[in-house]
DNA sequence: GCATATTTGTCCGTATGTATA
DNA sequence: CTATACATACGGACAAATATG
């Protein structure tokens, strides 16, 4: 049946006890929107899931609300809640935005001469998930390099804004047909910046990030044209 | 027979009857809060305010999640939700945001040469706000022109986190004591930056930017410490 | 520290309005 | 056009957490 996921829903109601429920609601929809299962586009019916697991409609709607707060879901008036499909618009402005962010703290490490500790246990993380051929936990390692990037800019509104957006991003990476060759040409490219970092070669970095974005960017945008 | 109401009436339907209860609630307390009629700290209570608005509780709890989207308040859990207070770390958090995405706009438009109408237009709307001695509407323009600065990035996600971070900066406006002597010396400032960029000067452009950031910042701190 | 009152968190039932087959 | 399904919104209820005396 393709609604097997709201069956696999109800294993969730055990560990749902205590507090507050509403964000536990959120946590069980949004590793199953992250990990794929709950496809972009799928609505998310208040009565059924509510009753699959087990909450009223208004706790549902709260959890709707902290999911629409992430932008992994939309919320249209009237009509209800959709996991949310990301067109190549949308994926042209994640990578703007990313630039900016990105930018701005090797611009502001190149002042700072921060810790790099954070970047280089990232780029160790990654190592450590391609030798284990853990491409998942590679995607997520990735994903840490970049947080711990964007965190040399010393603002907590860059760190949750990049967080964020990270987030959005595993939309399009859980229709990626094949995680390893996605992640894996990274691993090379986030060493090589942190390097670059760490001599002091900050314009050099800035220049590798960007080419590095730029690739990112068309290959996401080709896969999916297909 | 006469029937124009009706036409009347599907006019006011495009832009009123688009929004749902909770949403007509966020409004109401939105003004009530950058207005400064409920200062930062206090509590809102789900009872009094449904009450005094009519709303239920379930509807009530929604407007404060959207406006917790805002950080226009907190929610604290099992205890309410606050209008939010602003303390000197979050000024400075708050600035820190404000020089990356405005220098990353300039920057932007430095290699881009973009449209720079909407910037003159928000010089123009402060002058005239000065010269009707309206210290409120000067304010408005003073954020119409970074919004427009911001919006020469390209990226709408930083339009949208520009909007929000100007939305809490009202928080401590609203504490202000004096809004002509602080929204007054900014109104230079920025046909300086507008003219610069429309000179191709996008360095000094920065340079200005920079500075101006500087001194709005000191001046909203230590107006903060007394 | 204790007992009380207040307030929030959560759930339920129901009525109304809206979208869609 | 009708019928069905669903979202929106209301009001009441109770337990749990918090604030107050």
């Amino acid at each position: 049946m393709a609604d097997d996921w709201i069956s696999a829903l109800e294993s969730e109601r055990a560990t749902m006890g205590r507090s507050s429920a509403s964000e536990k609601v959120a946590d069980a929809l949004r590793t199953r929107i992250i990990e794929g299962e709950l496809r972009p586009g799928t609505r998310l019916s208040e009565e059924r899931i509510g009753a699959a697991l087990g909450v009223s409609r208004n706790t549902l709607r709260e959890a709707f609300h902290l999911l629409g707060h992430e932008r992994l879901v939309v919320h249209e008036f009237n009509r209800g809640v959709f996991v949310r499909e990301l067109d190549q618009e949308a994926v042209l402005d994640l990578y703007r935005f990313r630039r900016i962010l990105e930018v701005a703290a090797i611009r502001q490490a190149a002042s700072d001469h921060p810790d790099l500790t954070r970047l280089h246990a990232a780029v160790d993380e990654g190592s450590a998930a391609a030798a284990d051929q853990d491409w998942r936990a590679l995607g997520s390692a990735n994903m840490h390099f970049h947080e711990a990037l964007t965190a040399l800019s010393g603002s907590r509104r860059a760190d949750e804004a990049m967080r964020q957006l990270l987030a959005e991003m595993r939309l399009v990476f859980a229709a990626m047909a094949d995680p390893r060759a996605f992640h894996e040409p990274y691993l090379e490219g986030n060493a090589t910046i942190a390097g670059l970092l760490e001599a002091g070669h900050h314009d050099d970095a800035e220049r590798e990030l960007l080419a590095y974005l730029e690739r990112a960017e068309t290959q996401l945008l080709t896969a999916m044209t297909t």
